[in-house]
DNA sequence: GTCTATAGAGCGATAGAC
DNA sequence: GTCTATCGCTCTATAGAC
């Protein structure tokens, strides 16, 4: 297996740094800007090490991908979790329980979420091999936030929730694929690589979105002309 | 010049069938995962032709790009003056002059906006190419929209309105990038490629969020309703 | 303006020594 | 497990014929 620790400092093996530097890699270039030598020499390994390893280069990033679903997703349940303990838990606390989690999970040294900075880049490259992985490894985890927002807001049909989620999903993962042009904008007010000021911008935001009445289904153009702000 | 036509059909220059190709690949593939020789192929000419009308593939990528933004950013200028005619715009307005000429302008035959999707994917892509081609062609247009929104939503700070800005990109961008699992999870009754259905779901969401109460600053978790809940 | 042909570099993968 | 070496392929860009 592998070997943790060796001397008074953690050092991987090969396999594991690999890992590595491709989640690092493959986050700032995509799959296809970033080469297997590359990765092998960020990793200080030598690159046969990935057809050794994880049989090519698809094999490496369905293992990166996979090696970061399952702690975000338990994340994600288990904040839901806690937030269900004792009573319904609030729009906000939903919005929490899916959002956070992207923008803190598995954070390099410099606080950034690697892996959400992943999926974004990548949910632009059109791969069949993504595609896969998506459905099979984050399917479950949004029918059950899904769900519980329909709970939370019986106003809404189930099209409508989708649609916002979808809205939702659009956020996030912008905020995670940078760079981020309202950085320079703000004149560096607004870091949306700061995940406690994101949260505490993007929640009461998307509450606000989700809470709106439901639109005129479908295709009407929107009617409020002189501002009845609801809620 | 450009022939534009001949016979009884319309006949584009080759440099033309190179741009109308490669605006398609590129928008689905991204920068990366297109050569030259694709889109050669596709346009039906020789790949040479690249490098003769071009320079290049980075400056295919730039042409197209900027071909595609003026009617964009000119659409989106002239409804918010459409708008701005008679009365300050309402919120609903301003976000419709932004956001449905990116739903609508340049359309492939499917009816999808190539550009918005390219736009989309490029983001991915780290390049410091890309971030100087979105610095020069949208941040004139972009501080116009945010000066209209700060007028129509006085309770906000200048930061909320940045960041608030940033998730309505978010959802565009998303939206414009493709596949959309909610197309799949919602059995074909939410098509984020539709941009009638998009812009009446979209504009309702975006607005209720703006119109949402400032956000403690800076970094507090959202505390209405009885959530003690947070970090 | 459009073609053929190819230079020159980089790619992913793998065979085989150790 | 890790290395060297290399195969076979694709890429971008360009020189030069027509």
């Amino acid at each position: 297996m592998v070997k943790v620790k060796k001397a008074n400092t953690v050092v991987e093996g090969a396999r594991e740094k690999i890992l590595a530097s491709a989640a690092q890699l493959f986050s700032e270039h995509g799959f296809n800007g970033v080469s297997v030598r590359d990765i092998a020499a960020s990793a200080g390994v030598n690159s046969a090490l990935v057809g050794y390893y994880f049989g090519g280069k698809q094999g490496l990033l369905a293992e990166v991908y996979m090696r970061h679903c399952t702690p975000l997703t338990q994340e994600r349940a288990r904040l839901l979790k806690s937030f269900s303990r004792d009573a319904q838990p609030t729009l906000e606390q939903i919005l929490e329980a899916f959002i956070r989690p992207s923008l803190e999970v598995t954070t390099d040294e410099h606080g950034r979420s690697t892996f959400t900075r992943l999926r974004a880049i990548l949910s632009g490259e059109n791969s069949a091999l993504l595609e896969q992985l998506v459905a099979d490894n984050f399917d479950k985890s949004i029918r059950t936030f899904v769900t519980a927002l329909a709970k939370c807001l019986p106003h809404l049909s189930r099209e409508d929730i989708l649609w916002r989620f979808h809205f939702l999903l659009g956020a996030v993962y912008y905020t995670g694929s940078g760079p981020h042009r309202i950085y320079a904008l703000s004149h560096h007010h607004c870091d949306p690589s700061d995940p406690v000021a994101t949260a505490s911008e993007m929640i009461p935001f998307l509450a606000a979105g989700f809470r709106a009445p439901a639109a005129d289904f479908p295709a009407r153009s929107p009617k409020p002309k002189a501002v009845p702000a609801k809620r």
